[in-house]
DNA sequence: ATAGGTGCAAACCCTTTGCAGATGC
DNA sequence: GCATCTGCAAAGGGTTTGCACCTAT
């Protein structure tokens, strides 16, 4: 049933307790990929509403340090979360209609490295945002 | 006196009225190049302490409307707004020490080209933070 | 004169925190 | 059993808004 044992698995060997809520947290960000603390909080309230919101960012504060989440920062005024395993793939969100398409890694390769060997700077490439205007909202009005 | 009489004169010609609180505001992000809204209420409320936050946020959104500045999220609680005429550099924050490292565009033509080419995406180069590891923080401790 | 801009204070949203009670190990 | 985790409720920080007054044009 539990898709995301390896995950249990990492919080009980490091020392971390695993519970119900925790349990629940990581079974919807490892369903959905891509969600925010609120969207997390509203799924599992439906399983359990006794749940809090506080638990929730509380355990995405613990993933975030056991480096199995990483935050993304749209700029839609709340962090998004996905799971650090996932295919790193990036954002790029329309500045007008505020969707966000997705392109992976390849584009970004040349850059990192870029980075990497002008600047000694290590990019987090599961933290990425780029912003601009899609295809769509480009065309004249 | 005035060094950003340009900007006065292009508030002006949209049909915007030139207020002491505008000039006070386009004089302290010209000066600064690169300020959060905070940070230019503080140097405002020095010289002229009844200005209000609530006009230094509206005078953002307006310039912001005029592409006048750009909003650049950096992760760190609060946006941070610079002129859109400046010469366009961008932000390697690293995700350790909170540093903010600068480059330039060269480095970015490419993949701007590519998401161009490829999603028919237009990137904003005014609006991008790039977190990371900066050269310091990557050394083991 | 009058639309537009401002100050003030309160509301808003997302997120964090203090504390007392509950629970995984 | 005991440190850890949780729920609750309240506070926090950045930003927005409603409203009456003010002011550039």
């Amino acid at each position: 049933m539990s898709h995301h044992t390896h995950l249990v698995e990492d919080i009980r060997q490091r020392g971390y307790r695993m519970t119900p809520q925790r349990d629940m947290i990581l079974e919807a960000i490892h369903a959905s990929g891509h969600m925010t603390a609120d969207e997390i909080y509203q799924q599992v309230h439906v399983k359990s509403p006794a749940v809090n919101l506080a638990t929730v960012y509380r355990t995405l504060d613990l993933l975030k340090v056991l480096h199995l989440v990483s935050a993304i920062d749209t700029g839609d005024g709340c962090v998004h979360y996905e799971l650090a395993g996932d295919p790193p793939h990036h954002h790029l969100v329309c500045e007008a209609c505020g969707q966000t398409l997705e392109l992976d890694q390849d584009l970004l390769m040349p850059l990192e490295q870029e980075l990497c060997k002008r600047y000694g700077f290590q990019m987090n490439l599961g933290h990425l945002a780029l912003f601009g205007l899609c295809p769509e909202c480009q065309k004249p009005k």
